[in-house]
DNA sequence: CCTTCATTTCGCCATATACCGAAATGTCAA
DNA sequence: TTGACATTTCGGTATATGGCGAAATGAAGG
């Protein structure tokens, strides 16, 4: 329903991109992401608010951390699709596999002092 | 390859949904599009380059006027996968239903003078 | 070659978006 | 309650985007 544009304009930034497919490897928190990304928590903030409110993450709070996870079973058909979309083969970028490595390096104890 | 982003950023704007939701019932040319979306055809026109560029319609020029194809058998994966989506059921809105309509009324050898 | 007419390109403006740092919020543990 | 720390919200700025009208382009016919 509403406005079918708003789906694709969350998913039309590349650090968005690059979030959901980090999303794919396992949930991050916030300073994960921002590490990866290089960009201020703030702006990370933001943009994991733009993929909740269209449906393509959702987050759970844990002790001090709020872990974002992918929405790999939403109830919205049209946002089920695009994340298949996203986390198929086709959908494949060097970027995307390097954040994947890092993904796997980075760790929240010790990186996380803003 | 090349920057994913790009071809959401090409969905991400509703007027260009119309517009393929509107190719979904015929090929148009740029007036026709014009006289439904209520805009200067300079705009349109510029809609139509962006999703050319991005592979989800092609041009084929006929007599004085360009018509614009959905590109139904892209061999590009995402794109083919994104334009089946916006084909589907669950892709639907009041809007796209009343541009439907007016795709089979609008005739182009009445309304084409800028 | 000249005219006509659909379309595209160009220059400009208003709004939307992505980004940052600073301040506010929320949660946990001392 | 207070302090520490992850996150969010706020205010501001630079760039991107969508819109228009005017001028340029291109194709068809006289």
């Amino acid at each position: 329903m509403g406005n079918k544009s708003k789906l694709f304009k969350a998913l039309a930034d590349k650090n968005r991109l690059r979030i959901l497919k980090m999303l794919e490897v396992r949930p991050l928190c916030v300073c994960e992401i921002r590490e990866i990304l290089n960009l201020a928590n703030s702006t990370v903030s933001q943009h994991l608010a733009i993929l909740r409110k269209s449906g393509f993450i959702y987050e759970i709070k844990d002790n001090k951390w709020v872990n974002y996870y992918l929405n790999k079973r939403s109830t919205d058909d049209v946002v089920y699709a695009l994340l298949m979309i996203i986390q198929s083969k086709s959908f494949d970028d060097d970027v995307y596999r390097k954040d994947a490595e890092q993904v796997h390096l980075v760790d929240r104890n010790i990186l996380c002092r803003l």
